[in-house]
DNA sequence: TGATATGTTATCTT
DNA sequence: CAAGATAACATATC
């Protein structure tokens, strides 16, 4: 799923293609898939491109942004002139003067693009945590929203109201990397336990951004140029369930939390 | 064929 | 009242 990493990826990898780029059109196929009106930013060069936690967005001319969150299914596909073909679920096209364009295909239809500008922009992030590389999130702000929770320690990691970016996979394999369980009530985690948990979020999303994000079984994130990430192949726990752990060898089990696969190794984590 | 996968949010419950 | 739990969204795959 696009997560951290993935989303970083791809506002590294499009950043040198559409940098700079002027908007000629914006193609709505599915009315659902993007928010506002969009014949307003047509003639509008893409100025940069951001990201906060698990959102992509790009700044135009004019005070005018477009955000872009990719859900589950999401992927978005450059294309330069003598490479257009047609994806199964585009929902919307971005087109750009150089007869280049970037397609927003999305499976499911969870995802989509809506029209900001800036002061509205803003107050949307003022909803999310803090980015896990912020110098904002240190041990004592990682205890303080612990301490006021009983929630398993999981769940608190997928709030993205107390620290943006994390989805099931990085939850999964920061709890394996700090050897904490799953299930751990948020508050009954000491002073140590805090510290090494707050050491492998950020090594495991590192680790996620190095190797250009994860294409799991069954996934559908992509780079913009169609390939897939690479760091599935570094899992430890996630969809690992019946296989060995690379420390203990005991078999990595799996079980449910919040209706979502939660994997863990039961000898490695406490 | 129905269960499964998942990020976010609306809504219900404690 | 706030925190927590759960359903809903859409669709391909097994």
């Amino acid at each position: 799923m696009p997560e951290l990493p993935e989303v970083e990826t791809i506002k590294n990898s499009l950043e040198k293609k559409i940098k700079g780029n002027i908007i000629s059109s914006i193609e709505v196929l599915k009315k659902k898939s993007f928010r506002g009106n969009q014949n307003k930013v047509w003639g509008l060069e893409i100025l940069s491109l951001g990201r906060r936690g698990k959102n992509l967005y790009f700044k135009l001319e004019k005070e005018n942004n477009l955000l872009i969150h990719l859900k589950m299914t999401g992927q978005l596909i450059y294309q330069t002139k003598n490479k257009i073909e047609d994806l199964k679920h585009q929902r919307v096209v971005i087109n750009f003067n150089d007869k280049s364009r970037l397609v927003f295909n999305d499976l499911r239809i969870f995802g989509w693009i809506k029209l900001f500008n800036n002061k509205d922009l803003e107050k949307e992030f003022t909803i999310l945590g803090p980015e896990p590389f912020f110098k904002e999130f240190n041990d004592g702000y990682l205890k303080k929203i612990l301490t006021r929770s009983r929630r398993a320690i999981k769940l608190s990691l997928l709030d993205q109201k107390k620290i943006s970016g994390i989805g099931n996979i990085y939850a999964n394999e920061a709890l394996y990397q700090a050897k904490i369980l799953p299930i751990r009530p948020s508050n009954s985690l000491t002073d140590k336990e805090i510290k090494k948990l707050r050491l492998g979020i950020i090594k495991v999303l590192r680790k996620g951004i190095k190797y250009k994000g994860s294409t799991a079984a069954d996934e559908n994130y992509r780079l913009p140029d169609g390939s897939k990430g690479q760091y599935q192949t570094h899992f430890k726990v996630y969809q690992k369930n019946g296989k060995k752990c690379h420390q203990c060898k005991k078999l990595i089990k799996k079980i449910k939390l919040g209706g979502r696969g939660t994997f863990y190794c039961p000898v490695c984590q406490k």
